[in-house]
DNA sequence: TGTACATCAGTGAACGCGCGTTCACTGATGTAC
DNA sequence: TGTACATCAGTGAACGCGCGTTCACTGATGTAC
């Protein structure tokens, strides 16, 4: 499954460079042109025989790497998981153990995401794909990473969903062009918020707004 | 543009319900089969065939009312956005002047219209629709909701926006599966949250947890 | 009350297109001897 | 080092389909006289 690098094979442009008859690495080169495409038009509007031209390729040659369309669409959503999972961990644990700085970082990191990876991002969350079982940690990347966190399921306060409800709406309204302030601001002022809320709540002393 | 209903017409399941040659309410008709099928199928798995079909009437006859597919889509995300408005107004009219109650009658309101109007909804967020300006009162729903609540536009605390942003993540999180508890709950926690965390932020006590 | 006519919402056949997918094939690669 | 062969990632022609859209038409409706 996994495709080890050669060490060798630098390779810019990957997409559109041919080396002979076979092109060496066609099924990555798939899933990046896949990833481009969904980012440009949505998930609807890209086709298999649009990814196999961004390749260099003939129409029937993704086939070989995919059983169907459904299937590209869904390995992009798969990696899509493992991409975010993979930035929310490395920010979360940049924050650590200051809760407000980590939860503030895993917002920023949703965020960021969302905006550098619209393809995986959109197949992730396309209307109609497959839902996984609600955060079941197996199969969701949010619940793997909120399991991983410690702070997931539906025993806790519910402060993590809520930060990423909060993030994964802010991301969405950004991308269709609904708000009039960037995204980031309202993660800082809104996740101290939902913080501070929260202590008040406990009875604890909440923490100070961040700079 | 608006066709006032006859009195004595009544129309249950008026989409398949033919009365001679002429259909009688085409348009109205459409945009309810569309709205349908977009709830089915996800924006762009929904067809003027299947629109007509579901109308009882010729493949070429939605063409007498609508230009083409893109203005029917159009046409449901622009009444989407009224009955949004409509709603939220009356949520919002229904808990003032209490800002704590207002705003949680806002926040149930918008999962309510995401639920019970998913056609609606999902034509008004569709990746790949035409942005409208950024809030912009004129034309985009919830910048005129936000307007009229007089709390819009980027000068406020941002508050507003927070609990739009909250709301629509709860709504698509929960279309998509990833909600492992109802999203009411989540609101209800949320937006008491969002406010006493404000609260404390400007100094003031910060109102206390509704039952 | 009856006839002529303008209007216009519908029909249905036809088009061109792009897409997903198949299938028999062929060229390149690597391994066995 | 050289030849035979298995493997398999590619080709390219072909298919059937559904869709968006057009066009000349026709049936129903309402109004003028």
């Amino acid at each position: 499954m996994a495709q080890p690098e050669k060490p060798g094979a630098q390779k810019p442009a990957a997409e559109t460079a041919r080396r002979g008859y076979h092109h060496g690495n066609l099924l990555e080169a798939l899933v990046e042109a896949a990833a481009a495409l969904v980012a440009e038009r949505g998930p609807e509007g890209f086709s298999m025989l649009d990814a196999a031209k961004a390749c260099g390729v003939s129409a029937s040659a993704p086939y070989k790497h995919f059983a169907d369309k459904a299937a590209l669409l869904q390995e992009l959503a798969r990696r899509g998981g493992q991409k975010l999972f993979d930035r929310l961990g490395v920010a979360w644990n940049g924050g650590r153990p200051e809760a407000p700085k980590a939860f503030l970082r895993l917002g920023h990191a949703y965020l960021a995401f969302a905006r550098e990876e619209p393809g995986y991002y959109l197949a992730m969350f396309r209307p109609g794909a497959p839902p996984p079982p609600p955060l079941d940690p197996a199969t969701s990347p949010m619940g793997a990473a909120l399991a991983a966190l410690g702070v997931g399921g539906a025993q806790g306060s519910g402060i993590a969903l809520q930060i990423w409800a909060l993030s994964h709406g802010l991301a969405s309204l950004e991308r269709s062009g609904h708000l009039p302030m960037p995204a980031e601001e309202m993660i800082d002022t809104g996740v101290g918020r939902l913080l501070r809320g929260l202590a008040v709540e406990r009875g604890v002393p909440p923490p100070a707004a961040p700079a």
